[in-house]
DNA sequence: TCTTGATATTTTAGGTATGAAATATTAGTG
DNA sequence: CACTAATATTTCATACCTAAAATATCAAGA
């Protein structure tokens, strides 16, 4: 096995990823006034239909608890999502998108979409199968190894 | 160009990255008490030959000056690093590794390639070798795109 | 020399991130 | 019913991160 390859290889995906990543911060706080995290949230909930508890999207964003709390808490200042409580279970709360929010979203989704497949265009329709499948093919690698 | 199959390229990329930088933070704390931008900054001082000026640091890094400070600040705190007038030009701070950040930085970058070369392991060497390729390629793509 | 512009670093304000402790609340057990 | 364990969220301390402002210094021209 190849460690040097290895390593270059990982650097290689860290430097693309990080590249792209900086690239879609500026373009949501120029177009949006909304940081990559706050988006990320607001997909959640959309993926959910619209509303999730705290612990449900401190799960699938794969953050910590108290994390949540303060992206929620600037997402609700900025009025793009509101807490409610649960009557049945007062340690609850859920979080939706407001209408505002759920307006924004959707115009947010739509730019990200055409972001990304702007840079990544140029590669050809068979190159981009290829590296998703390898992406794929190695997720479930890590995953064997890591959980 | 199919933009969904682009999303989801760019989405399996992302949480590939983020498992396996979430992986080495872990790792990195447990053995050495180090985080990862901290072993970031010892490698390009390593790189760099021991010693390089912070604004160097900050551009080889991709990282704002203001960050280079606060990271610093930490490894000079823990012995690692230390910083340096340079008599000829009184605004640069010169930061080398001390010996003992010379000492730990060798051991970690020893593990750090084991650990690397673990989770890739599995992988066979033709698939590395096209992933490595896919990768150099989808860099020169981005830099076109974003620089 | 004085001013002006460029360079180098630090500081500041705002937003993420973690893990651990603190708070509330619920649910199960004796 | 009181006690305890489990769950949900927030708070706290620490570290990262950025962009922009502040500070200090250098270098060159009028």
């Amino acid at each position: 096995m190849d460690s040097e390859l290895a390593l270059k290889t990982w650097f290689r995906m860290l430097s693309n990823t990080a590249l792209i990543e900086q690239e879609l911060r500026t373009l949501f706080v120029r177009e949006f006034n909304v940081t990559l995290p706050q988006f990320d949230l607001m997909a959640a909930l959309h993926h959910a239909g619209g509303s999730e508890k705290m612990s449900a999207l401190s799960k699938w964003m794969k953050v910590s608890n108290g994390n949540i709390t303060g992206v929620v808490d600037r997402l609700e200042r900025d009025g793009l999502v509101e807490r409610q409580a649960l009557p049945e279970d007062r340690r609850v709360k859920i979080i939706s998108l407001t209408d505002a929010g759920a307006e924004v979203f959707g115009r947010m989704a739509q730019r990200h979409k055409e972001w990304i497949s702007s840079l990544l265009e140029e590669i050809g329709e068979g190159d981009l199968e290829q590296l998703h499948l390898q992406l794929v093919q190695l997720s479930k690698t890590i995953k064997r190894k890591i959980l």
